[in-house]
DNA sequence: CGGTCCGTTGACTCACTTCAACAGTAGTGG
DNA sequence: CCACTACTGTTGAAGTGAGTCAACGGACCG
């Protein structure tokens, strides 16, 4: 039963891990054959803490799980959102030993993992091994990017980043760019672009009044997707979602359905 | 005679990959001698340039490779610096396409090595394709952790998160923690923790009237490595460069030789 | 009905930026 | 040998973007 329901978002994974590097029907099997257990957290919760030794890995069903990192008072910074089909903590296969721990944002459901299970996955198949290791990769670059827009960005351009982050990671499931499910708050987007909850507010509505996008409680829509492209600084090469890498054109038309 | 010379930064290389995941003998033996290519490039040049199909990996022998990202008006960030011993972009062995640039901060020395050595290694060897994978992960925690500081951290603590790190990547190679080179200018620590120059200028003057450390043009003294960490909120465990894992412990003391 | 969380707005403050000037050093060419 | 330029570090003065503090309304919930 378990097995059922992941199987629907191991296939949601396999589709991403194969668009970064190409997999044999074999391998592809064996990693829609993971088995897992569905955990399911309410609201803010923490998943896994700092200092922890983790077991298994967590594939995100529905809701966000966020890493995150905190200052000595107490203040704390969003490094990674993880939306549905996306590994959160992928890496843990092999350090297991949690340095940044992981909260969900709003109700969330998990399909978890023994880490076991994808070392010796990786160990069996190289090509299983490579991907694996893309997967990570790709974190990384968006985690630099993120990087690039807090450390050099004005306010509007780091939210107006993150809403174009998000757009296209939704938009490749849904087939629909222009509109996505918001389940953060304004403290959460605060916490992930370095920024007040208060100015957040004052940043969304100028962006609102700008006419490029309305970012409401549940759910954000896209007014002017080219305009939002330019107040973010945005450019969605790095997210690795089309098979042509499109860092060069400006552009991009994700691959609708 | 390539191979002479890239021996003893190999072997770096090797001891820090060691230090996160165990390997054989013989796998040893297979990353002692991969063979490469030395160049050398002055000042400030680019590497990689983005967008480009990079054939090799580089092992930085001597200076500093900074990968960047730069935002629509021409604003530079750095996301990550790779001294002696670093493999600057281990993930091109994967992911061959640049999707951040690299530079060098002054002039240094590289070990190239073709990706498809690095690629087979990793096919032939889980284990080896493990420390592989190991080795992006710490890098990218390493990112988190500069995202932290920027993102939530003063100018002051910033610029002191960074020596402190700097101070331990360097420590844990000479032995000695608390005087090492400063490969890089006021500008180039300022595009690292998103601040501008002059602003660095004035946070430098204050650590040093504050007694915690002094950052000269060519080289840095900490004077007091207590108040320098607290100043920056760093805890070392992120750089895996202790055996003992050592998140928990405020007070690190760095394996000395 | 009261409590809590989230979003919203205004007034004030301050950390960092911007602009500008100058000194020291190194490199370059006449 | 000395101009000339370029880069780096340094300092001052003025401007501003984002933080802080505070208050309020609405939605949800017990």
């Amino acid at each position: 039963m378990t097995l059922v329901e992941g199987g629907e978002v191991l296939a949601l994974w396999l589709q991403r891990l194969m668009l970064r590097s190409p997999l044999s029907q074999q391998d592809q099997d064996i990693v829609r054959s993971f088995p897992g257990v569905i955990r399911k957290v309410d609201g803010t919760r923490d998943i896994v803490r700092l200092g922890e030794r983790t077991s298994h890995v967590s594939l995100v069903v529905d809701g966000i799980v966020a890493r995150f990192g905190q200052t000595a008072d107490g203040n704390r910074q969003f490094t990674a959102f993880f939306i549905r089909g996306d590994m959160a903590d992928l890496h843990a296969a092999v350090m297991p030993v949690v340095s940044s721990p992981l909260q969900s944002t709003c109700p969330t459901v998990l399909y978890q993992i023994d880490r076991e299970i994808i070392r010796t996955a990786a160990a069996q198949s190289p090509s299983l091994a490579k991907a694996f290791w893309c997967d990570c990769v790709t974190e990384s670059q968006i985690g630099a990017e993120w990087l690039v827009s807090i450390g050099r960005g004005s306010a509007l351009s780091r939210i107006a980043h993150l809403l174009c982050e998000l757009a296209c990671r939704y938009g490749v499931m849904s087939g629909e760019r222009d509109r996505f499910p918001l389940l953060l708050t304004q403290a959460h987007i605060g916490d992930a672009v370095g920024l007040t909850a208060v100015h957040v507010n004052r940043m969304i509505r100028a962006l609102r009044e700008s006419g490029s996008v309305i970012a409401e409680a549940g759910h954000v829509t896209i007014r002017d997707w080219d305009l939002l492209r330019r107040q973010g600084g945005f450019d969605p090469g790095y997210l690795h979602l089309n098979d042509l890498d499109s860092r060069s054109g400006l552009h991009i038309e994700l691959e609708l359905q």
